[in-house]
DNA sequence: TATTGTTATACTCTATAACTATA
DNA sequence: TATAGTTATAGAGTATAACAATA
């Protein structure tokens, strides 16, 4: 086996190992990674209408249809009328779902603290700049085998 | 947003461009993710009972029911009998699923080369080095929930 | 008794298609 | 006509529980 192949065996152990890392973490608040991606949208953007949540997400509106019916079901959000188009939801954080989701926030910190802790800053940034060069080249592939 | 916030950017950046290459490659050939992982264990282990399957996918065994119906309905596998024990079903690949796991093999080979390319050999041998140390730890952080 | 795999049931995420209400 | 969101339907992945056949 390469030396490339075996740098990529890494990537995929650590891919899955973070995976189920955010999944448990998730799960204990009651939350699923896509739900959390909704919560994550409404922090960042304030309410929104269902419509750019599901071009956010890249996923269909029915899809978010059913997120937010869980989130709703669970407290996290509530839809709101938009008072500029009736047509549309504006997807709202209840409080409870804005301290779960400064939670989210904050577990993140908390990983990335975690997981370079030790480090100097020289290497993290080293390993950083790595990182978004493969991450990049990814990317040129998905982006080559949808074009 | 602090070097180490940075870098898991691009940690969470690579691992969902590679979700999608993925995804879309094996959709390609007709498979997707959670059946590829049994071809792929089926090239490693040989014909094996669904149990062992379970075991080493840490799934339920009737999750592998599910997987193994959608593969044989596809043509990927068969489910023979076990000449040491009839409770159990041996499954196994068929030619054509052979030539697509064996496709699998090739694909990681090539998605190596291509994430690596240009790096000096020294350069990837670190890469894979600090990706070690990252999925090490993110593993503990998982053991230690599950603990 | 313990193990292998299945049927029964359910939940989540995802998609397409048809439809309603509104723009 | 176009857009926002829903109902209807379907498939994949996952789970627990109850059960049959076999060890």
């Amino acid at each position: 086996m390469s030396a490339a192949e075996r740098a990529l065996d890494q990537v995929l152990r650590l891919t899955l190992a973070l995976e189920q890392d955010m999944t448990s973490s998730l799960a204990r608040v009651g939350l699923t990674p896509a739900r959390s991606h909704v919560l994550w949208l409404l922090v960042a953007e304030g309410p929104s209408p269902q419509v750019a949540l599901a071009r956010a997400l890249d996923v269909t509106p029915r899809n978010v249809t059913g997120l937010v019916d869980g989130l709703e079901r669970d407290g996290f959000v509530t839809r709101e009328p938009d008072p500029s188009d009736r047509r549309a939801q504006r997807v709202t954080l209840t409080p409870r779902g804005r301290e779960v989701a400064d939670g989210l926030v904050a577990g993140r910190s908390t990983l990335a603290a975690q997981l370079f802790a030790g480090l100097s800053a020289e290497r993290v940034e080293s390993i950083g700049s790595d990182l978004e060069l493969l991450a990049a080249r990814v990317e040129a592939l998905v982006a080559e085998a949808a074009g």
